[in-house]
DNA sequence: AACTAATTATTGTTAAGTCAATTATTTACA
DNA sequence: TGTAAATAATTGACTTAACAATAATTAGTT
């Protein structure tokens, strides 16, 4: 391997401080325009809106989100609480929730996405199509060399 | 821009997903090998012991890890708690810290560093350098897309 | 049918992240 | 010089992350 070998590679950093820069910028931008979310409660508030033709349980978002049951339970008890979203039984397994957006939910999904679209949209800048595919090839080689 | 346009592209999720999913890896491997660290404990000690020939500021330490003074000066209050680190005054302005590592602290880096180096190694896999080249190059131009 | 396993969600605890406000000190400049 | 502005660190309140333990329900097995 060439002299940077991969045990001195500190990408872990970059990737830390890169995405806590992104959540920054979209924090500030969602505080500024009083969205009144905070970028965990939309990251779950987007998931619930992607699966609401079958509704989701809260194991199956904290998969999804890679996070934990109990990280789950409390962001969502938040949504409620806000009136985004709603637990309801699920028919056939009393030990879930289907978790489905209210109308303001969804009404508050359509408000914070043009404010995320602008977010990727800066950050994304001029870098190509070429790029994309490379980013992403990488993340998910990372993704599975680590989970797999 | 060809049909999966910028605004569509969800890297946030992959590269939010990513680092959580390495974070956890890490953190097993240091609790199963009993460290007695968190990740973000050792990414404060790490950036210390590489600062140690002048010593360096709890401000400064803020800037370069991405976390703000509060979690900055909760987190070496830990490190200080286990005698890992020390506050030293700075001799020419009585508001500032120099932090530095103790003995304990010096031992704790090196004992910790090598299961860093692993986990670093099981991610990047078989990625190659012109990989690792592309992939800076990309976080770099979004972290600085998103600040700049 | 009865008993053990596994699954789903919750609660408690500690660490970390963010914002706002505060204290102490230093710098700038009127 | 003196007063305002800037800087460094801390504290408090709230949110999120991870782990362990628990309760309720379901699935699997004999």
């Amino acid at each position: 391997m060439t002299p940077n070998t991969a045990d001195n590679r500190a990408y872990f950093f970059k990737i830390d401080t890169t995405i806590k820069k992104i959540r920054q910028s979209l924090q500030k931008k969602l505080d500024d325009l009083n969205v009144d979310l905070t970028v965990d409660q939309w990251v779950l508030l987007d998931h619930i809106f992607r699966h609401e033709a079958n509704g989701v349980s809260q194991n199956e978002l904290a998969e999804m989100t890679v996070k934990d049951a109990p990280t789950v339970t409390r962001i969502i008890d938040l949504l409620v609480k806000k009136q985004l979203a709603e637990r309801k039984m699920a028919e056939n397994d009393r030990r879930k929730f289907n978790i489905t957006l209210t109308e303001a939910g969804r009404n508050k999904f359509h408000e914070a996405y043009p404010i995320v679209a602008e977010v990727r949209r800066k950050g994304w800048g001029d870098l190509n199509d070429d790029d994309y595919k490379t980013f992403v090839r990488i993340l998910d080689s990372i993704y599975t060399n680590i989970t797999g």
